[in-house]
DNA sequence: TATGTATCCTGTCGGC
DNA sequence: TGCCGACAGGATACAT
């Protein structure tokens, strides 16, 4: 499940492979989701960017192809077309086929103009590790909704790039229990302090394996070894001891200490 | 406008 | 061994 720190490393790597390269065939799978991935034949890759979970390629007629990766999107050199989860494929002018595959078609596929977005990547907060993202920016859009704090995060609103294992990764590190609806300025301070530590290290193990994920080398990243809470339910919490608890907010498993994360 | 819920998808796993 | 239902979850459409 790609969040930022998985897109981000994604992202550097696409970089040096497809900027100044032209598109000379292509194709896609006929949902409408990837659809517009055929759009884009004949034209040159001038930048790869990330805002969020979106991964954004700068084009040379001047608008933006936006691939959201869902749950199970992945972007690799290809050889196999006739791979049953390829959804789209790219072929560039050096014979590289850059692939993406989707096994639960989760992902999508549009092209827009440049900061001309709309849905989620309209309404979206800061980038975490940017210096836009301020405890006083972040407390004061958090106090604008009443909704439980994961529900918050999960929408991108507060701040962008933020799924579900990072959002408990965050919220244990901060001693904050998931689905609290109000937060201190204080608690808010060590929410947003948790937030930045959790995506850096993350970005730095090149992201989290959990079951689909890997980059565009085809390799798993390291995170998974350095969780603290995602996924561990049963067994001890790393502060106290007690097995940590599982429950589900908002539609969204979620895993927290009882002890430490008090509500 | 804000909030909550259903839906899209398919591989995996556990129960029978 | 094989079948079936539950589950995983990000974004979005829809209902309240």
């Amino acid at each position: 499940m790609p969040e930022l720190p998985e897109v981000e490393s994604i992202r550097r790597q696409l970089e040096p492979l497809l900027c100044g390269r032209h598109v000379i065939r292509c194709d896609s799978h006929p949902s409408v989701k990837f659809l517009p991935a055929r759009e884009i034949i004949g034209m040159g890759f001038e930048s790869v960017n990330r805002r969020g979970k979106y991964l954004l390629f700068g084009l040379d007629d001047g608008n933006e192809m936006v691939i959201h990766l869902g749950m199970t999107g992945q972007l690799l050199p290809v050889s196999d077309l006739s791979d049953p989860h390829l959804r789209a494929w790219w072929e560039f002018d050096n014979e590289l086929i850059l692939g993406y595959r989707d096994i639960r078609r989760f992902g999508r596929i549009r092209i827009c103009k440049p900061n001309q977005y709309d849905g989620t990547l309209k309404t979206m907060g800061p980038e975490p590790l940017s210096d836009d993202f301020t405890v006083e920016q972040f407390h004061s859009t958090l106090k604008k909704s009443s909704r439980k704090i994961k529900t918050q995060l999960l929408s991108q609103r507060p701040v962008a790039g933020v799924g579900n294992i990072y959002a408990d990764e965050a919220c244990f590190r901060a001693g904050i229990y998931p689905g609290v609806r109000r937060l201190t300025k204080a608690q808010a301070r060590d929410l947003h302090e948790s937030i930045r530590y959790v995506l850096s290290i993350a970005v730095e193990n090149g992201g989290t394996t959990l079951r689909d994920y890997v980059n565009v080398e085809g390799k798993e990243g390291t995170n998974q070894h350095f969780l603290t809470c995602y996924g561990r339910w049963d067994q001890p919490c790393l502060n106290c001891g007690e097995p940590l608890r599982r429950t589900v907010i908002d539609n969204r498993g979620t895993t927290f200490c009882g002890n430490c994360q008090r509500r």
